[in-house]
DNA sequence: GTACTTTTTACACGCCTTGAACCAGGAGTG
DNA sequence: CACTCCTGGTTCAAGGCGTGTAAAAAGTAC
């Protein structure tokens, strides 16, 4: 049923140099030998398109190895030199700007620009021109390379198409067709946006807890929960890349009432605001800062030490979770689960036998079997890198450049 | 992260045939034109692959369509009579084979051989020499074109590879390499396994309420409950190819204990099993033969038009699918979810309005109106054609033939 | 310096898609 | 009935691509 729609020779070409780049991009250095075995091309071909690529100054060479009494490999690796890359990680009260090198490997500044969070008469004009400050204040620091892309990570569904759609309920927004209005306001580079918590899951894919693994799953508990979807080595967005709304999968049909509006979803149970709620409902004597959610759980884990009243709260909240995520190992057979964001990272650090536990009462044995469940290894900061792989991915198809 | 391995400007010409056929096959009849425009295919390529495709006998002219005053349009379709194709069901009961021609429209023959249940003291023997009866006795009857494949419908997780193997709970297989055993029984054609209801969702899809649908699910009830899950245009496999597993989602944590040993699956308040189990739990009085759950789930269905009892089992019946679905509709964001399987059929046709409804009201706003719920469009027993898909499957990604 | 091993490049070959020119088949017009 | 117009389909030279083979390059061991 899907059309390929492939074409002509160009195409095979460019499909060629893509998988040769990919290849090299997540297995530095590389040799020009692995390169073939890597994507199956003869060594023929691999100089060809190497020699492409070095000459373009997106390659360049990384030395050599010592081959067992023969000629040396000499290595190759991706240029971090070739050009920067920008991730924005668009928060509820400031704009994060980050500049990247093409690996991604080193960050070369980093921005901040305060959202006045007050006067959100008209946030999505703020918001444009925290961006375009953060930009203009990135760049001027660091005329470096030429710009390869910028990417944003937003807050909300993001709908993908010929124009770039916002949805997001925190921050008011109702498809705001972000790209245009930054492309108005004078953004030269090429935008590429996304649900921050969608790139998060990328950047751990790509270079965290998630290296290597075809078909992963990213569990984001933040405030909300939220999930991230590998298939087949690529991030699966469904038919208008809202997929992955996981924290409102019901998990407890009739139960708590969500911010959704829906009663017993995931995330009404887990989600961080929803553990701090049933510790206070349970407790209501107990005093808890509802504003600063973060410090709050950690005083809850710290007390269920000793508390049986607050550890009762983490036991069930492990339970749901590692039933959340049963289903989803039902459903995707995935070969690794990981569990991110800063609640999921205070939680998981806490709770991983539990959750682990619970995921395998709840799953079906083989597919429990093939699956490991693990936590993040970036922090929550990454969402800005997150951003920035957007570029890159495209950088990588062969689209760009 | 995913490598393209694609290479040779052999592979390029596959693709594009692959293409085209896939073109022809899910739109005939087309014209040359047509053709071009729906695979991104110059008029000359497209001409040159036709006559490749009409030289093998795969393509045949169909007839011609008036052009506003210029030369007709000659239209072109998949040839059926160009091989057959074998569809086999492996149910609990019996084995039942069907021979196909090649575009699946008709059926040329079915043969239906019972399983001795008593006697499964070596159920997979049993099997296997059933479906070894079923094919010599369809091929004799039906001693026509060629044959290009067999597919199979397995109850139970089909772990796809180098070596297929059947892990079938309620058959009490547990890694039957059944390709291989029916190889050495002297089956000559190539054998491809699948799941049943996985089949039937790719009938339904590329035949049914699917069709056209990039991405799509179907949801089987029956006994127990599963689903099929369509990805841009394809059927999602997971890891090892067990996703799918829909109906051990859990959706009441601590809920009802299910078959698998769990609590609070889905399966065990939708499935037809659980839903005559909970109706009679509510009503002990009640006489319900479990052994006959067709005609009982019909008859729930009849007496709870003036039985407020059954009215109300349904009622949580609908609601517990409906947000089962909406798990789904979160999550994948499909463009359309079909709910099917024997009970589906049943339950759908009475309660649609209210599934609809539990939906709704468990979804996310956007997701949810992007999709749309329908019923099943081909009987229970297009399992068969689901299995023989699968070679088709092969033959229009070229790989075949 | 020689023999040997291994990596990398050079080149002819066959295959592919394309665009442009060209043929085929029908309708309208006078 | 001849001519023109129009659209669908085909032919063919041209330009690209990957492969395999042969040759060159670049080391190590002796």
């Amino acid at each position: 049923m899907s059309i390929a729609r492939r074409g002509t020779v160009l195409d095979l070409r460019r499909g060629n140099r893509s998988a040769l780049l990919r290849a090299l991009y997540f297995n530095a250095p590389s040799s020009r030998q692995e390169l073939g075995i890597a994507t199956g091309l003869s060594p023929a071909s691999v100089s060809n398109v190497v020699n492409e690529l070095l000459e373009a100054g997106l390659v360049v060479e990384a030395g050599a190895e010592n081959s067992d009494g023969g000629r040396p490999r000499v290595l190759l690796q991706v240029n971090g030199d070739y050009a920067a890359v920008v991730g924005i990680d668009v928060g509820e009260t400031r704009v994060r700007a980050e500049l990247f090198d093409v690996t991604l490997g080193a960050a070369f500044g980093r921005v901040d620009v305060a959202l006045d969070v007050d006067r959100n008469a008209n946030a999505v004009e703020l918001v444009v021109r925290a961006i375009v400050t953060a930009l203009d204040e990135l760049l001027t620091d660091h005329p470096s390379r030429p710009l390869i892309g910028i990417g944003i990570s937003v807050p909300g569904i993001v709908e993908q198409g010929d124009l770039v759609r916002v949805h997001g309920q925190t921050i008011g927004w109702d498809g705001v067709p972000l790209a245009r209005l930054l492309d108005r306001a004078g953004v030269k580079a090429p935008v590429f946006i996304d649900n921050g918590a969608s790139n998060l899951g990328q950047a751990e894919s790509w270079f965290g807890a998630g290296r290597g693994a075809r078909h992963a799953i990213v569990a984001l508990i933040g405030s909300g929960v939220g999930a991230s979807i590998i298939t087949d080595g690529s991030r699966y967005r469904g038919m208008t890349s809202s997929a992955g709304e996981w924290g409102h999968t019901p998990v407890a049909v009739g139960g708590r009432r969500c911010r959704c509006g829906a009663r017993g979803c995931l995330e009404a149970y887990v989600g961080a605001a929803a553990v701090l709620a049933r510790y206070k409902e349970a407790n209501p004597r107990r005093r808890v800062d509802l504003a600063n959610e973060e410090g709050e759980l950690e005083k809850l884990v710290e007390r269920a030490k000793s508390d049986a009243a607050a550890r009762s709260i983490l036991d069930d909240t492990a339970l749901y979770l590692g039933a959340g995520i049963a289903g989803l190992i039902n459903l995707f057979n995935p070969e690794r689960i990981i569990i991110g964001g800063w609640a999921g990272l205070v939680l998981g650090a806490e709770l991983m036998d539990e959750i682990r536990a619970a995921a395998k009462a709840h799953a079906l044995r083989e597919a429990f079997a093939q699956t490991s469940i693990e936590l993040c290894m970036l922090g929550d900061d990454a969402v800005a890198l997150g951003a920035a792989t957007l570029p890159i991915e495209r950088l990588l198809s062969g689209e760009l450049a």
